[in-house]
DNA sequence: TTATTTACGACTATTTTAGTCGTATATAAA
DNA sequence: TTTATATACGACTAAAATAGTCGTAAATAA
């Protein structure tokens, strides 16, 4: 209940440390998987993710890794957290998925207002705001 | 991730239900699960915990069924979802469920301050906040 | 006595989350 | 040119959380 998810937590822990680097410095999937006991298959396959989403850069081959390239401050939480899990929403009805319940129930607009407290709280956030 | 399970939302639509009656009339677990295609089995159990908790009444027996019988005023959301779920965090180390990251941690700080934010979200709304 | 309703726990099914594996590709260094 | 190291990616499996079912008992109004 109202839990984030290992990926995303394994994904801010990796972007703090890579933000802690030297400019221009790289980390390997291996030295970050190591330095915080991470799966080091499932933290690569994060990585690429974060690599795809443009929010690190790779370079590959021996001696290569991951460097940080966007400003943590640009990053909006809520974009963040909707690029690494998709949509986001405390119940079915917020998006697309429907539920049994949709047309005969009777909390959706109180439901619906925290579900808006909780974007908008995150909306006010950026990635800087935790790995800084 | 961040999701509100169904056993709440089932609770919760029934509290509002019940909310709506007359004083003193009572809702059977059929009548609540019809109105709102909700499975009866699970709602029954759903209702039998709300009971256990005093937060609705049952009489049982032929038109019987359940009343509501706490100030949705004076029921705390926070406490409402750690009495249907147990405890609420976003994260493992928030509680007793430590996580093998825990000693080299570096997002701890910053992911408890948003832990933080949603509890005190949660705890500055009372049931009645939903139910009206 | 019967029908209706709550009470409760064990069980099963489904979905989501977490983690693993195999294979390909790039590249620096020997 | 070979080798070792690193990223890339998708298919697969495992584990955990959530959702839902079933059987059986007990109360009680009619
Ligand atoms: S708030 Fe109501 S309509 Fe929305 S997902 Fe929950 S039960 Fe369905
Ligand atoms: S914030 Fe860090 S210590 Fe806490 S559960 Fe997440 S990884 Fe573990």
């Amino acid at each position: 209940m109202l839990k984030i998810t290992r990926k995303v937590e394994y994904a801010l822990i990796s972007l703090r440390h890579l933000q802690q680097k030297e400019k221009g410095q790289l980390s390997s999937a291996k030295e970050i998987a190591d330095a915080y006991l991470i799966p080091q298959e499932l933290l690569a396959k994060i990585l690429q993710h974060l690599s795809r989403e443009k929010i690190i850069e790779a370079v590959k081959g021996p001696a290569g890794g991951y460097k940080i390239t966007t400003d943590p401050n640009t990053i909006n939480m809520t974009k963040f957290f909707e690029l690494m899990e998709g949509p986001m929403g405390i119940m079915d009805c917020s998006l697309d998925t429907s539920c049994d319940q949709l047309n005969a129930c009777n909390i959706r607009t109180p439901i619906n207002r925290i579900n808006d407290s909780i974007r908008t709280m995150f909306d006010k956030m950026t990635l800087a705001d935790i790995t800084y």
